[in-house]
RNA sequence: UGGGGUAUAGUGUAAUGGUAGCACGAUAGAUUCUGGUUCUAUUUGUCCGGGUUCGAAUCCUGGUACCCCAGCCA
């Protein structure tokens, strides 16, 4: 995993990061170590944006030699966080296919070591216990282009800071008497300069420290310490931190503790989803989706159990790029990655969607023929497999038009097709119900083109899917578009949300499919490609007795396009 | 009206003073027992204005636009 080799370009080329990160290397700046770190708060699932930093900093680590990657959990707010986040956080990392090894850490670990060094900066004179209550210390930090004013409790003595703060973590106050701030610059046109909270008082049972802890430390205070005490070297974050960065270099500095470089980068945005895990929350709380794994979210376990792979998602990763500045990556480079991926890899299988019976009049009743099938023309060792032909069979609807424009190359009356390793047959009879709907097709084939050639050497203009009535499988199948209508959810209407951009028709049920005997056996997360179709997944929902499968994305279909541009005019 | 960032085809991303390239998308065609895959071709770009230079996406200068910051969230 040498190198992106950005798509191409000249060889060497890398982003921004990876740059700095070599030219740390070159130069022996961190004694040619490179240490990072993905930092996530157990409070959610991870999402597509949060594999993006996953193969950032993992796959720096991977590519320098004797780099390290730890995965750290910022658990500093006790009541938002829970231990089936971590579990879940875990099992999505690995599944994307990184390891931290041993380097697995908890910033509640370091909960005692924050505490002494609060204690060092109250006896510089750097810090505070602050009696203002929360709204009036928000009034007092003044407003963007107005300085802030001091507090009254900002000149206590060393030794009443240093009682009060004990007292603090004895549990001796309510939630939000008092606060540890940083005696920094109230005047400061840096917001977060303005005397920022370190403590606050939570009485609160934390996932893993329990109840010892009355006063728990704020994101600003613990990130920088937490990277120093892990000795990270390249601490990368979201652009949003940008503006928090000379507070952890004066806390770092007042310490005289490791300094981590902090290098920010862009997080990703894509076209029609939603990224951020307030709003992704509420699609789930008000059931908007079926859950954090729904396959129509942008999180990890929604990705995949729709049928996405690792390795999609980690090219996908790769092409996307690191920057600087906001960017909405199009969906459709993330379906390629998926195309790309599966089209290698998956074995094709024969399903009908949308069911259509046709009776081959001449071939005879009660026969049955195996034909032979191959299971991925991009991958001879995939081998080949047995499909079971006989005279009743079912092809999609869409296959089959009864009075067919002059770009469709289906079945039609009259016309001849390829049942894909089987037969030619032709059209000879359409039979429709009261209402007017075909509803069952009869045809003839030719005994001579068996397996799927002509021996005059006749062409058709186009092969069919298709599976024997009396040997399918029924299956469920769940089809999948995007879960917005929109491209950027966000642009909504005066008084409306991104959840007035929702997409009604993002899960479509189809409860009798038509699938190939072969699945019988399938197991959930099983990819596979239905022939002419999509890739496909089996979904964790399936039982024994209950086929249920999931389309991760469809083939490229230039008919669909022809038909939509045929629409139109 | 404060501070911190950023600007290259429709989208994303390269090019650190020397031919603006690549990918996705779109369009057209070839091949094909998947209207898939593969292959070929076409299309569109340096935010704007000055300056330095033989030469500027790149350096200087003046604008413009967008993003972030006023949680005891992360």
């Amino acid at each position: 995993m040498q190198k992106s080799e950005n798509d191409g370009n000249k060889e060497g080329s890398v982003d921004f990061i990876r740059a700095i990160v070599a030219e740390d290397i070159s130069t022996n700046k961190w004694d040619g170590k490179v240490i990072t770190r993905f930092p996530p708060e157990p409070n959610g699932f991870l999402h597509i944006g949060h594999a993006k930093s996953i193969c950032l900093n993992f796959g720096i680590a991977d590519e320098n030699s004797g780099g390290q990657c730890n995965l750290r959990f910022d658990d500093t707010n006790p009541v938002t966080e829970e231990d089936r986040y971590v579990n879940s956080i875990q099992e999505d990392v690995r599944w994307l296919g990184w390891d931290w090894d041993e380097n697995l850490y908890y910033a509640s670990d370091y909960f005692e070591q924050m505490y002494d060094y609060a204690v060092q900066l109250i006896e510089k004179g750097h810090a505070y216990v602050c009696e203002l209550n929360a709204r009036q210390i928000s009034e007092y930090r003044g407003t963007l282009t107005t300085p802030g004013k001091e507090s009254p409790y900002r000149n206590r003595s060393v030794e009443e800071n240093i009682d009060l703060f004990r007292r603090m973590k004895d549990g001796e106050f309510k939630d939000g008497s008092h606060v540890l701030r940083a005696r920094i610059d109230m005047a400061s046109p840096n917001m977060n300069l303005r005397d920022p909270v370190m403590y606050r008082i939570l009485h609160a049972e934390h996932h893993r420290t329990g109840s010892v802890w009355s006063i728990y430390p704020t994101y600003d205070w613990a990130h920088g310490l937490e990277d120093s005490i892990e000795g990270i070297t390249h601490s990368i974050c979201t652009l949003e931190f940008e503006n928090h960065r000379p507070l952890y270099d004066w806390y770092l500095d007042k310490l005289e503790v490791h300094h981590p470089q902090q290098i920010e980068f862009a997080r990703l945005e894509l076209t029609y989803t939603v990224m951020s895990k307030r709003k992704l929350l509420q699609l789930v709380d008000e059931g908007h989706v079926n859950g954090w794994d729904d396959p129509r979210m942008p999180t990890i376990c929604g990705m995949h159990r729709r049928g996405y792979s690792p390795e999609a998602i980690r090219e996908f990763c790769r092409r996307i790029g690191i920057n600087k500045f906001n960017s909405t990556i199009d969906i459709a480079l993330l379906e390629h990655c998926i195309r790309e991926a599966l089209n290698k890899t998956s074995n094709r299988v024969m399903a009908v969607l949308r069911p259509l019976k046709v009776v081959i009049e001449n071939y005879p009743e009660g026969e049955e023929e195996w034909m032979d099938a191959v299971n991925n023309p991009e991958d001879q060792s995939a081998g080949t497999r047995k499909v079971p032909f006989s005279r009743v069979i079912y092809i999609e609807q869409d296959d089959f038009m009864e009075d067919p424009p002059r770009k469709f190359f289906r079945l039609g009356p009259g016309r001849e097709v390829r049942l894909r390793y089987a037969y030619f047959i032709t059209c000879t009879d359409v039979v429709k119900n009261d209402d007017g709907e075909i509803v069952e097709l009869h045809c003839s084939y030719d005994p001579a083109t068996q397996g799927g050639n002509a021996p005059d050497g006749r062409k058709v203009k186009s092969t069919l899917h298709w599976v024997s009535a009396s040997h399918a499988l029924r299956a469920e199948v769940r089809l999948y578009d995007h879960l917005f209508t929109k491209e950027r959810p966000e642009e909504a209407k005066d008084g409306e949300d991104f959840r007035s951009n929702l997409n009604p028709q993002s899960l479509q049920i189809l409860s009798d499919c038509m699938v190939e005997p072969g699945l019988k056996d399938a197991k959930p997360f099983e990819r596979i490609q239905f022939e002419r179709l999509g890739y496909f997944c089996i979904d964790t929902d399936s039982t024994a007795d209950r086929l249920i499968i999931n389309r991760t994305v469809t083939l490229r279909d230039t008919w669909a396009k022809v038909q939509k541009k045929g629409n139109k005019k």
